[in-house]
DNA sequence: AGGAAGTAGCTTCCATGGAAACTACTTGCT
DNA sequence: AGCAAGTAGTTTCCATGGAAGCTACTTCCT
């Protein structure tokens, strides 16, 4: 197999470029297909793809809270808070008294939330497919997943390995 | 195959739950990844990750432009000039005037700034490696990185294709 | 009961990146 | 030559997310 990082040639048979071309990789397609995905949910949905996976959420939990917000997005409550604050205003979703423990609130999703959360996920899964169906086959597509989970399944459970070679 | 997306079981084998946790596995992997690796250079290194991957792109090339920097990063040609301003003021770069072309300026690393690339990029590799290198055996480090790429390079030469099933 | 710790989340301040307008230079057409 | 287009970069304004400190509530231990 042969790379390029940057158009500049990289070998990967066993790690002579190291790991960096698959981190820059991995990197670059998030932030093509984010875009693109965004740009698209915005323009027909007029909801920014932040605010759709918040959304997202929230309907596969039925009802959930700031704090699990945070834990599936892999941001911070701070920023999970923020975040329902602008799905809020926007009229999608609101914050409701939670009696079993007063310190957080219930989030759900309004009627008009579920409605566009519905809208966008044709638009997303429609763009999804414009960039995974010309390249991959449905079997390459599972086996992706499979080891982009591995990946992630493997790390949390060690909290924070202080690093091997060093 | 079975995975699941926000804890909730969602199949895989044809389509019945869409492209979706394939774009939330591969967003998640990305931050949790990014995040990992910044902390680790800012706190050994003094550099946050975006300035760290700009010098590698001026180091990859020898001397670029602002132009090729946003290229190779996949941002905005205004997002890459405000990297550089901070890449040059914390003076590990510098933009000197470029005789073929006066529109644009010529980006080289200074001596201190080639030095702290080759520090950070020992720190990055030991980081990426613990997320990596547990996971995945090297075979499965180039697959993944095969189909990453395949789903990139399948998607620059159409512009824009205005989706199919809309 | 009552106080120490822990947990949820909100807020402020800061860093980063996009969109678009603007400047400066270059190219191409006549 | 001389002007219209195109290209490189910078800047301004805005949206988003992290870090850390703060409040409020809950748990646990005695």
């Amino acid at each position: 197999m042969e790379t390029t990082c940057y158009g500049v040639a990289m070998e990967t048979r066993d790690h002579p470029a190291g790991l960096y071309p698959l981190f820059s990789a991995l990197t670059r397609l998030e932030t093509e297909l984010w875009d693109a995905v965004d740009v698209r949910l915005r323009s027909e949905c007029g909801l920014p793809l932040g605010r759709y996976e918040a959304m997202a959420v929230i309907a596969s939990l039925g009802t959930c809270r700031v704090f699990d917000i945070g834990s599936a997005l892999a941001i911070t409550v701070g920023g999970a808070s923020k975040l329902i604050d602008r799905v809020e205003a926007a009229g999608y979703c609101s914050r409701s008294m939670n009696p079993g423990d007063r310190r957080s609130s219930l989030l759900v999703l309004t009627p008009a939330g579920a409605e566009v959360l519905e809208r966008g996920r044709k638009v997303v899964e429609a763009e999804l497919a414009n960039w995974f169906t010309p390249a991959l086959t449905t079997r390459d597509a599972g086996t992706l997943l499979d080891l982009l989970t591995r990946v992630r399944t493997a790390q949390r459970p060690a909290p924070a390995p202080k690093a091997a070679g060093e």
